[in-house]
DNA sequence: TTATGTGCAAACTGTTTGCGCGAAG
DNA sequence: CTTCGCGCAAACAGTTTGCACATAA
């Protein structure tokens, strides 16, 4: 926490300008909105966040910028059921949009929580072996009760 | 193929009764078609089915069904990432309204392949071991590309 | 200059809600 | 008869699209 990310934002900009993208004030608000949180933020919290520094970048302007940074592999996302969309910054320097963790929601209090990549490992493996499946296991939240409300529950 | 389901419908229809519900031309409807089909169904889709059998029978209506009945355990659901919810009949007579496979979603064709659940038993385990998290794995599809997919891109 | 992004409004999909009427129990 | 479910319209959230204007390159 106090470590500067400003490289972060700037290769991501490069990366922008090299695919002959432009790169605006909205591109760049977006960005750094996704390298100054550790949260997982939705399409309207970026709009919301962004706006403070780029004033005036609609919402469809992020939603935009969002298809766009993701096309590139700057930006994935993760599908949350029932709710909208987050999205984060891909490490820059990887080959490959692969984010190194995954979600996982608490139908309960909605809650998003982090895993790591291995926990899906032996999915993967068996969907691949089983039907040939690959899965992006990053893509969507997986869902069930946290910790905390399992307890609440069962009192 | 060809083996009567009658009873499936009436014993939700029963099940319904039981729990003081009323049992509607609606309901009834929503029950058939979800029982008549192999398909993963949207409520929309089930919308336009039920109609046909229950004259009038309004998507609100089929929501508030789907509602219900998925309160009993009488159906479930399934959240697919992008896309409309999936409903199916969840099998009479068990305690829960567990459904006894997972789901995978290509999102290169859409197309929605049931898995087994015992592809997932390491995962659950895994997360309920680290981080004390029950994952309920038939209630969002899982995402990547399926086999034919995969062949086409490589191509 | 000129192609590409942007802002805005409006459409669109999936789902929920408020309200008075009608039907199940 | 009385409560609960229904139909309808309308609201709602998330996201996409069409178009004229602005601007990065």
């Amino acid at each position: 926490m106090g470590t500067p990310t400003a490289d972060r934002v700037t290769q991501s900009l490069e990366a922008l300008a090299t695919r002959g993208e432009r790169v605006t004030a909205a591109r760049r608000a977006v960005i750094e909105v996704l390298d100054g949180t550790t949260d997982h933020l939705t399409a309207d919290e970026i709009a919301v966040r962004a706006a403070q520094s780029a004033p005036g970048v609609h919402r469809t302007t992020v939603y935009r910028a969002l298809t766009t940074l993701g096309e590139l592999g700057i930006v994935s996302h993760t599908h949350v059921a029932g709710s909208a969309t987050i999205y984060h910054l891909t490490t820059p320097g990887q080959d490959h949009p692969t984010a190194d963790h995954a979600h996982v929601q608490c139908t309960s209090c909605n809650r998003i929580i982090d895993i790591d990549e291995s926990a899906l490992v032996p999915l993967e493996r068996t969907l691949r072996k089983d039907i040939g499946f690959r899965v992006d296991v990053h893509h969507a939240a997986f869902l069930g009760t946290c910790a905390d409300c399992l307890a609440a529950t069962s009192d």
